[in-house]
DNA sequence: AGTAGATATACTCACAATGAGTATAAGAGT
DNA sequence: ACTCTTATACTCATTGTGAGTATATCTACT
């Protein structure tokens, strides 16, 4: 069996959020595709990583500098000729691709910080229903819908793009990031890697491109960590050891992309026991707010100790 | 860079579920580990397999005689040394790990169906608490509690082994596949793949051990099922086209490991749009029942349709 | 000092979802 | 007719959730 043509990549999405704003760690790789951003990779040293998830912390050490905390496998991607370089004989590559969220912007070099929703720029609707919506996808979507080719397939072109963008009845699910990046993809709004078309997609209102298939390993990062928002309570490894509960809505507004009920997530909170007063406040603008500590007991007190994503539109 | 020492291999946790009886796919390899039994296994095939999970289908296919249907990737396992044939010079061994789940028990050459929980009995609480976690778990967490170092530490383990089996308050959450497994193995109750020890662990009362880490894959893949079910109808893939309401739950409630409220079952299903009656009825045994039949548009519907686990112990 | 602006925190209310239970219906077999 | 068994309908208390009102406490400005 031949075994000899296989190269391991460990790609990652490392995640930081700063100024309410979630940004990726990207680099430009000016050997391929001209200069389009792509997440920083590294091969598998087979010899000296012992395993995956350190040879993954080492090269992210070596390439940007930077010391990630949390780390999780996301997807091992492996079809033929997702890397251009196998058509010109090269090996099948194998991608394993990880989600890490780090707690601070650290400087790096030759990587840059990049806003996720720069790439997928429909998924932020924190000020309201995103204006791609409305001013691309939504025509789109219609021009799409009318091309059905009977009754049946209109119905379900509609249902489709409804679950997707929550255009009717149907609420908007933050989660469902994979399924609008794949609709959106079919649609040929996602100019993945392909310079050449424009057309309706016009300076990248749409969203910026990414090397090969990067964008959407960048939403199915997105489509994770948001899911596991509500049962894990992820969100603490990108704070600050203490914190106030408006710094922690915001960042969880920040990666859901949706903006939260103040009341209700407080209460949300503080009934969940995700948190503890510490007796110090902080000032800023107006009342002072207690500053607030992570209780890691929840972990080993309640079920499936979260933020719960909003269930209806 | 040393790419000409790795192989990828596929590793499947494949489901079906007979007589309320949730089965995995085994093999005996009398090639390692006397005859232990394995997950079915088959190596990448570079150069024809198109994608990972086309060359998954294919030696399943191969080997087993089955057309899969539901297949999901699980995860990736590269340590090193993982596989002991790398210690004698062998190749890197990466292992790719897929659930998949088939509708009917089709008979199989070389590989036998076997019960999961006789992997992992402690899984299995539709009888009341199962009879190894009183026998055999309870007291060897209580000798690990004892054995604590300080306050804290004992206090630290008694949280942990509240949340994994569900003790004192803590209600038994059936997704924890994972830290229970973990648990009992960091407490040397998991004789993984190895012969020699006993004592506290005899005559498979802790379940039965398989090859290499194949009983923590069958582990991962019982809590991603679990998981996946409270938000997406995967169920449907192991049933057939028609059902009774109460075959469906008896299905679900095999998968999860616990009995559920039949009238508040009924309730969720039909309120949550999962299924719809066909005009006809079964007979057996008592008043017959409806025949239903899974409602696919649900998929488009509901954000994330499903059944959700008992929340509360 | 007083007031506007800003944010924090407390509390209320309607409604949906959930756990648990009672009651009744419709078949098979004796 | 009666029992056994399973199906289905309905009730009730409790909890969780979305949405809103009211009040508190700070800074900055006039």
């Amino acid at each position: 069996m031949d075994t000899s043509h296989i190269e391991v990549v460990l790609e990652a999405v490392i995640v930081a959020v700063t100024d309410n704003e979630p940004r990726i760690l990207t680099l430009r790789s000016s050997n391929q595709d001209g200069a389009l951003p792509g997440l920083p990779s590294g091969a598998l040293d087979v010899a000296h990583d012992r395993t995956l998830d350190r040879g993954l912390r080492r090269w992210i050490r070596e390439q940007a500098g930077i010391d990630v905390g949390y780390v999780e496998q996301l997807y091992t991607f492996g079809d033929r000729y997702r890397h251009p370089a196998e058509r010109g004989g090269g090996p099948r590559v194998l991608s394993i691709a990880y989600l890490a969220l780090v707690r601070e912007e650290q400087p790096s070099t030759g990587a840059a910080w990049w806003p996720w929703y720069q790439f997928l720029p429909w998924e932020d609707n924190r000020e309201g229903e995103a204006g791609v919506i409305a001013e691309v996808i939504a025509p789109a979507l219609r021009s799409w819908l009318d091309q059905a080719e009977s009754d049946a397939d209109h119905r379900l072109r509609a249902e489709r793009a409804g679950v997707a963008f929550g255009l009717d009845e149907t609420p908007w699910d933050p989660v469902r990031v994979l399924e609008r990046y794949e609709l959106l993809y079919q649609l040929g709004l996602i100019n993945e890697a392909r310079l050449e078309d424009s057309g309706a997609v016009s300076a990248g209102l749409s969203g910026d491109p990414m090397v090969l298939d990067h964008r959407r390993i960048a939403a199915t990062a997105l489509a994770r960590l948001r899911g596991k928002l509500s049962y894990r309570p992820v969100v603490f490894e990108l704070l600050p050891e203490t914190f106030t509960l408006l710094t922690l809505q915001k960042l969880v507004e920040a990666l859901i992309g949706v903006r939260l009920h103040k009341q209700n997530f407080r209460r949300l909170v503080e009934r969940g026991g995700l948190v503890e007063g510490t007796g110090r406040r902080s000032r800023s603008g107006g009342r002072p707010a207690e500053l607030y500590r992570f209780r890691r007991e929840v972990l080993l007190e309640r079920p499936r100790p979260g933020f719960g994503l909003p269930a209806r539109g």
